[in-house]
DNA sequence: GCAATCCGGACCCATTGGGTCCCCTTTGAA
DNA sequence: TTCAAAGGGGACCCAATGGGTCCGGATTGC
């Protein structure tokens, strides 16, 4: 179905409240204004802080900060911070003896210029075009997500 | 993950064989001639039947025939055929009254940028260039489905 | 009339995404 | 010095669904 994960959808929302709110924001509060539950917000913001894309302050007063502004970052970074290698086959980019029937198989690697095309397109789009405009509001739960023709 | 089912490239190897072979094929021909199993080859070409990519000719003598050289048939419309519309988010193109929460939802509707620009990568290409190449060979089982960076 | 073949649906199982909970570590403040 | 607030990391469970099989019915050439 060419979906992403609902996480990567949770965290564009995560993102754009970090960046309305501005400062350090804690997991609790963020789940408060999402309307998200506070485990999943704490679990997609640790994937964003160890994908460098926030930091995670510990201790007393502590929470998460942006390090970048959402218009310089890439939609296709945050994908791969939630959903790892974005990878439209299994056969890709060299994957070799995974495959069980490399020898018989007609399509092996060919998916590449598939990936590149797909990547290149979610490079090109930035967080901040994708999350709330200049009114930022309350967020809920989401529903699955898919790519659409 | 940003993945595309199995399916998918099943329909492309599938289609190699057909584009391949030329003429009319059986499904249990197909199924042989690429390794893949004989009821998944079956509803595969049954859902691109209805996509209207190739034809079933029914009774004896009957079999499946491309309608379209796979040179112009693009790669989308496979993905279509296969997977269903392409939609990253559930709530995408006017989803109204999917998402619960719609009022506080910040990122509605917000995806369709990102659907246009993989719709359009994926428009772009031929499956004729991801099919096997002049040299066709046998096809067999093949695994998951993803989209890598 | 028989056999080959597509058509359509029902059905089952394994995978895995989605979500929750728990405990440890760190650190600012009283 | 002590305590509490907050992140860090992992284990765990449940449901959705993709992947695959099987069956009976309809159609058509020999």
């Amino acid at each position: 179905m060419l979906r992403v994960s609902k996480f990567t959808d949770y965290a564009v929302v995560v993102l754009s409240r970090l960046e309305a709110e501005g400062g350090v924001q804690t997991a609790p509060g963020l789940a408060a204004g999402t309307g998200i539950a506070e485990p999943t917000v704490a679990k997609v913001l640790k994937m964003l802080s160890q994908a460098g894309i926030v930091e995670g302050l510990r201790g007393a007063r502590g929470g998460y900060r942006l390090l970048r502004p959402l218009s310089s970052l890439g939609l296709s970074e945050v994908i791969v911070a939630i959903d790892g290698p974005i990878a439209l086959t299994a056969c890709v980019d060299g994957g070799f003896g995974l495959c069980e029937a490399e020898q018989t198989c007609p399509v092996r690697g060919r998916w590449d210029p598939v990936n590149s095309a797909i990547r290149g397109a979610l490079s090109a789009i930035m967080v901040s075009e994708i999350a709330s405009p200049p009114v930022p509001r309350r967020a809920a739960a989401l529903q699955p997500v898919l790519v659409a023709e």
